[in-house]
DNA sequence: CTACACCCTACAATCGCTGTAGGTTCAAGC
DNA sequence: GCTTGAACCTACAGCGATTGTAGGGTGTAG
């Protein structure tokens, strides 16, 4: 079975152009062209496009993906590498929660009263222009 | 009182960079400039500053946060816009959360096992290799 | 053989900044 | 008044991860 460009697309939910990207990037191989220059695929391929996506799914940056790629191409590799990503990952989107509690908080605080009368008595606005937000990190 | 585009910076806790970014942008306006052509700013630009940087921390879009100025700027104008951007903000907001604690779930069962071993046993790669994330919504 | 959907490359735009280069201005100390 | 040096100025490039556009070429079904 060989894919177009466009038929992988449709088969891992992605645009032509992020796998082009990829390729660009060095995290999809260059795969055969037809004689008029055009990319044919195989499930190898596929499953790898598949592995991408998952991981960006689960908010991995490209690097880490390429890094997750490589070990999973040697076998012989230690896991370690890839516990060590996975898990500064998993710190990575708590302290994101925990940030998005705090702002949903505030929304929902802004939000109480019914949404009638002019900006001058606006709490959006009033919360905004008085209150400093102290969250503790990055986002 | 008046401040430098330093001393306004780091009374709102941002980059000198910004500042000129926001003005670029139509956010903050065109200064006063002393002969010498240095910005410098008055308590109104502090404010102005202090309300975008806090619409930034609750994740709003300069857009949205745009919207939000002009609001405050016309007291006679209704409520009801700042409301809606608000709302739809927090529904956003909402929406990350849960994504991000399907992520927290997902990365929390790769790392159940301890790190030892290759990757030809790895759970981490195995996961990506092999299950397809279904989140519904963009993030 | 003709349509036409799909593919190609190359490059610009998005968002919200951050960093760099190369030069100018301001305020303090002498 | 003069020198120093930190802070300022403009202009532009870069980040990550795409998305969109322009201007063509290719593959396949009828």
């Amino acid at each position: 079975m060989r894919y177009t460009i466009g038929e992988l697309a449709r088969a891992a939910n992605t645009r032509v152009q992020t796998i082009r990207w990829y390729e660009q990037k060095g995290l999809m191989p260059c795969p055969e062209r037809t004689q008029g220059g055009q990319r044919r695929y195989d499930e190898a391929a596929l499953r790898r496009l598949k592995f991408i996506r998952h991981g960006r799914e689960l908010g991995f940056a490209l690097a880490d993906i390429a890094a997750l790629l490589s070990l999973q191409d040697d076998p012989q590799a230690p896991c370690r590498k890839a516990h060590e990503i996975a898990e500064s990952q998993l710190a990575d989107i708590r302290g994101k929660i925990a940030r998005l509690q705090a702002l949903e908080k505030e929304l929902q605080n802004m939000l109480c009263p019914r949404p009638d009368g002019t900006s001058a008595t606006c709490k959006v606005i009033e919360v905004l222009a008085n209150h400093a937000l102290c969250l503790h990190g990055r986002h």
